[in-house]
This record gives C-alpha cells, structure tokens and sequence, in this order.
DNA sequence: CAAGCCGTAGTGGTCCGACCACATCTCTGG
DNA sequence: CCAGAGATGTGGTCGGACCACTACGGCTTG
C-alpha cells in the first residue's frame, strides 16, 4: 500500500540516501540530535541492524555522530569533518599515485601560502613562528614531524579557506608524512627543509604573496622531486 | 591470555583499522577478494554484525567492495574509487562553504586546464570536443548539464593526474552542478557560458597552458562570483 | 562429444531478540 | 541545598535464523 520507495539497491543503502536527503533538504540541522536507532529503523521500515550499518556509513563519512548512551547528532558539517575521510586516501596510495597527491598539495600549498601572506593577523604569524622555533630548537624526528605539521596547518588555516586548509590537511595526513620524512631525514635533508620553511616564513612577514607562492611550490615540489627519484630507484631494484 | 589489541575504541572501529592496515601493510592486494564476513568476524574475534559494520564502513570509503553472493574484494584502490565520497561534501556544503569549494576548484581546474593544454592528446580533444558541440546542439537543460559535467572531465583527464581528476570530479557533483545551473540559467548565462567553454577549448588547441589557465580560472570564477552574488542576495532577505 | 540447463552449496543481505556499557536524569537522604 | 545512589534510556555487541543471489559442477540433451 504505502509505496514510497521503488525498491532500489539493498535496504542499507537506500537508508544512507534517505537520511543524508533530510539534511541535504535542511529536516536535519547541523548539530541536531536524531530519533533513537530503534525509532529510525521502524520510521524507515527497516531492521535496526541495517539502520546501523546506514549510521556507520554516514559516521565514516563525518556526517554523523554517534555518542554512547546518549544518541545520535549530526555533525556541525564542518568542512573538517567531512573531509577527515580525505587521509585514508594518502594512507592507502602508493607509488604514482603519491607524486600526483603531492602534485595536488604543490598546487594547493602554494595558493594558500600566497593568501596567508595576504591575510595572515599578528596572532597566526606568531603561532606559525611558535612551530618554526620548535622545529630548530629539537632533534626528536617524532616532535618535527608535529611541528612541520602544525606549521604547514597553522597557514592554511591563515588563508581563510577552511575548506582548502582541510584538504591539505588530510593530504598530509600524519603515517604519510611519516613515511616520506623516514627517508628522507637519512640524506641530510633536515637542513635544506629549515631553509625552505624560513623561506615561506619570511615571504608572510613581508606580506609578498608572490614570494610566498614560490617558496611553497618549491617546498612541496622537493618533497615530490624526491619521491619521484624513490620510485624510479624502487623500478630498477 | 592472548590479548592483542588492548581495548581501545569501539570493536567496530577497531575491526576497520585492522583491515585497513592489513591492506597499508600489503596484505591485502586490489582486487583481491577477502575470507567471508563469517570467517573475517572469527579471526578477529568479534561478531559478524560488527564485522558487517566494519565491513559498510570500508565499502563507503571505496576500499571494499561486496558483491552479493560471490564475496568481498578490495577495490583497485584508484583515485577514483577511493575520492568517491568527496562528492558528499558538495552535497552537503551550503552557504559561504560553497565559495569555499569553488576557489578550491578554480585553483585546481585552472591548473588542470594548463596541464592538458600541454599535454592533451588529438584523441582526447575529439572527445572535448564532443562534448563542446553537444552542449551547443541541445536546449535541454539536463543534456547540458550533463555534457558540461563531460567537457570537464575530459580535460582534467587529458591532464594526467588521476588523482586530480577525481578531486574535481568529487567538486564538480551532479546535484552540486544542478543546484547552480538552475538559477544561472534565468540569468541567460548561457551564452556567457559558451563563450568561455569556447575560449578553453581555443587553448587547448593551440596548446597554450597559459591561456589556458587563465580562461579556466576565468570560467569557474564567474560561477564563483555569481555564486558570492547570491549569498549576499540571501543575507540581505 | 559439446553445449546448455539445472540443482546445490556457499556467499552476502536482512531480520530478530537479547544483553551489555555508558550517559543522563531523578529521586533520595543528608 | 547538595551529593550520591538508583532508574531509565541510549548506543554497542552478540548469536542465530532465514532470504537472495552467485558460482560451480554434474546432468541432460542435441
């Protein structure tokens, strides 16, 4: 009698698409607190164990979130939360697919320094001074990681594009750093990364995009000059 | 006795962090296909209907994939599999995020642009071309859109960065596209929208990255500036 | 002998009901 | 008035049953 869904691919997945149409059509504001589990599945007419396997899929996603003994939200639907899903993707990528990823974050990286060198307030400055110190002042290859993270964070962030500082965020996602500076802290090349970091850091203080720019590209397009010799190196062994 | 994890989290995302190492770590080839969720579920202890979530979760993110009745694979682990679900972030951004979105995209497609310009190939710019002339031949609103959707992607992939590709494809969502179209169309846009396609193909043609980069960037910044128009529109009702 | 049909075993998909762990509110006792 | 103990409701986990579909093999048939 009451027909309103054709049946279309499996149970779970049309509840996926049912619940992310309600907030797509605004019937779920950011924050809000949903139905129980149990009251969802009998509203879609649905097994609680597939309208929990639907929850799980839109947890993953950064559209939802579930908390124990109290219920389920959406996300403030932040650009952070739904691009957090973004690291697995450099967790996972190897080979080619690393010089292209980093291909990407060269383009990004440099247009976003080149907006934080336009926009960035005194208190960002400092904070981006905060990890540069921190950076020198360590030989722990963990804490410079954390740093050269936070560094790189700290000016997305003073672009003004939440949505671009997310990507990059998840571009540089922490085991994929880690892999590449594994390697890389073997050939010397923490000097040459100082360098270059204070580089950026002097084109924001002087306000020169264009400066900023360039001193990014250059950054990133080292990182991905050497990955690209890893590989061809891997190639002949 | 044999305690090898130590509870940490909830056994589903546990159970998702495994599989995904195992699958970091090599132990899991693309397109291999893994034990059935019965076996999965007893080898790492836990029940089936957790393993199932786990399970959803890894196929939502383009890691996995089930077939009915045959078993469960790992995906080629592509660009394209694994930045599937950057189109739900379209989807779902509304307000300021949406300019956000398309600066990234002009950042990216204007780079792209320039890339094919170089590097397009004269069996690819048949294709761009394609779609070029089908958008011209045609009043219908969904055909349009749907050869604009094409026209695009054939140049992000004539500029052989996969990975590029499907971020922009992942920007570029049809119901992102659609939502703009509909109002960009009252405006007589049409034309305008034309011309530029027009202008990008020109240099292409001509195999001039710089002017390639400028007319694409100049495309999407119209929609991004009309874009800005209608927020402010918005704000003042 | 070869091609096609068909049955069967095995797989993912769905449902149910029970119990556990945790958060929150309420009610009690000081 | 406040702090603590309990009751309630929530998500988290489990086990088992059955359904829908695929794949494979043997059987029939030409």
């Amino acid at each position: 009698m009451e027909q309103t869904a054709p049946q279309k691919g499996t149970v779970t997945q049309r509840a996926i698409e049912q619940i992310k149409a309600m907030i797509g059509e605004g019937l779920l504001e950011p924050g809000q607190r949903l139905p129980t589990e149990r009251d969802l599945a009998t509203q879609l007419g649905i097994s609680r164990s597939s309208m929990r396997e639907a929850i799980r899929a839109l947890t993953v996603l950064g559209v939802l979130e579930a908390r124990h003994g109290s219920g389920i939200y959406v996300t403030q639907l932040d650009a952070g939360d739904l691009l957090e899903t973004f690291g697995v993707v450099a967790d996972l990528s190897r080979g080619p697919r690393l010089v292209e990823l980093l291909e990407v974050r060269r383009v990004l990286e440099s247009t976003a320094t080149a907006l934080a060198a336009a926009r960035i307030t005194p208190g960002q400055l400092a904070e981006v001074e905060l990890h540069l110190a921190a950076m020198a002042a360590t030989d722990d290859p963990e804490e410079i990681l954390s740093h050269d993270l936070a560094f790189h964070r700290a000016i997305a962030k003073a672009a003004g594009n939440d949505t671009m500082a997310a990507i990059l965020d998840g571009l540089s996602s922490r085991t994929f750093r880690a892999r590449v500076w594994r390697g890389y802290q073997e050939e010397g090349a923490f000097e040459r990364t100082g360098r270059e970091h204070a580089r950026i850091h002097r084109a924001l203080v002087a306000r020169d995009p264009e400066a900023a720019r360039a001193a990014a590209a250059a950054h990133v397009g080292e990182v991905e000059a050497w990955m690209r010799g890893q590989l061809d190196a891997e190639e002949l062994a």
